[in-house]
DNA sequence: CGCTGTCTTGAGGACGGTCAATGTTCGTGG
DNA sequence: CCACGAACATTGACCGTCCTCAAGACAGCG
């Protein structure tokens, strides 16, 4: 079941069991990657789509200096680049960041169930649309929020995504970012970054120790975060 | 002709004559609406999509102080809540700045034309991600630029923008948006934004005086605000 | 056991925020 | 045509958040 994750916790039961099936049957292929893997750089044309089955990857792009801004971080049940099926190209690079388990779907098959399955189409459609909804909540964060509630805000998220697809228990879980990549998520520096990690530990908030998040205090996290989960479109909200 | 800015500059040449009419008989009406009006509020569901043909409107959501982040600015030909089609309600408010005119698709038209219409979806879905590339580089501008490039980053994109539509020269256009606009555009107050306008003055790089821009250093605004337009998915690159 | 990447901590400085006062523009109505 | 008020723009002084630079501690891995 390779699909097992997509759209989990939104909205998958309007999956119907042909649309999965059609779905399943236009993957071309499966793939492992390594971790720290540049998989598509920036310009360069697609003409497949890819969707991460077990890992962690993100997307970003670099200024003049050669820093890193990520713009995105994907888990399990993520199409990664989708959006690259209408657009042609990407507009940033897309990499992962642990080792990566993924299935490919060539986009002339993605031509194809557009022709015979709206209904599908549109949960695509809805699934880049959820993308972009989270783009707009990082501009948020990047526009109106302190270091310590950008991380915070962040923080949230994820584990909110990864709860919907069970890898999270709703206070501790995995994160396969280093503070360097932490800091290129929420704009600040690496050495901000750690000291903002450190004061949300004094603040008995919730705790990072090699990959493993802790969240102490769920609720005081996301009031100082700001954070509102209704942006992510989940099925049960809470 | 409704939709005569529709992907203008973007892949307009893929819109055939029949999807362009198919899509003009989905219209349900034309309405007026006055400047600084909230169209659509965050949660609500909507049921129709809104075509911007003529003025400005922006997308923007508020922090817990009430105080306002922008998260897009649209221009004429521009489906500013397509987005809201397969996604049900949105996760921002949707103003006008200017007074404007628009045309209203029903969403139960759109679910008609995907039916029936692959190519034209498939464009609609391509004008969403356009928005979701935007996003993108917002986010890019806020968590990696300083004030004075962002200014210039944003100016450069909305020049391009209207360019695509004829609604610049290259140098000149009018932009309806007061510095205090344009703060919560870039993050920054209005004080820190009255600032920079002075600087892009003092350096020659451009002017703003009474909604009025003027670029005298196109070059010069686009390296100062790293700015590449291959984000926005212009037919003629440059 | 040493190398490398990651994390931690400190000191000093710059960028942008806050607060407050003043100037300018423009629409409205007398 | 002028008076008025409201919104917008401008400027200055002060301050805090976050950056920069730098050194050292720690952990994982060959």
């Amino acid at each position: 079941m390779i699909f097992a994750d997509l759209l989990r916790s939104r909205r998958r039961h309007q999956l119907t069991a042909d649309d999965l099936a059609a779905l399943e049957a236009s993957v071309s292929g499966l793939r492992s990657l390594p971790a720290r893997t540049t998989m598509i750089s920036r310009d360069e044309p697609v003409r497949t789509s890819t969707y991460l089955m077990e890992g962690f990857m993100c997307r970003y792009m670099d200024d003049q200096k050669g820093d890193r801004q990520l713009v995105a971080v994907h888990v399990a049940g993520d199409f990664v680049d989708l959006h690259g099926f209408p657009l042609g190209y990407l507009d940033h690079d897309l990499a992962t960041l642990t080792a990566c388990q993924v299935a490919q779907v060539p986009h002339a098959a993605l031509d194809g169930l557009m022709v015979t399955r709206p209904n599908l189409t549109k949960l695509l459609w809805f699934s880049t649309l959820l993308d972009a909804a989270m783009h707009r909540e990082w501009i948020f964060r990047l526009g109106r929020l302190d270091a310590i509630a950008r991380v915070s805000h962040f923080i949230c998220e994820i584990e909110t995504k990864l709860r919907a697809v069970g890898r999270s228990d709703g206070s501790s879980f995995h994160l396969p970012m280093t503070q360097a990549d932490l800091g290129e998520t929420c704009g600040i520096t690496a050495v901000h970054m750690n000291r903002m990690l450190r004061e949300l530990k004094d603040r008995q908030l919730m705790t990072i120790r090699r990959n493993q998040v802790d969240i102490i205090n769920p609720a005081g996290l996301a009031e100082l975060g700001e954070f509102d989960p209704s942006y992510l479109f989940l099925d049960n909200t809470g």
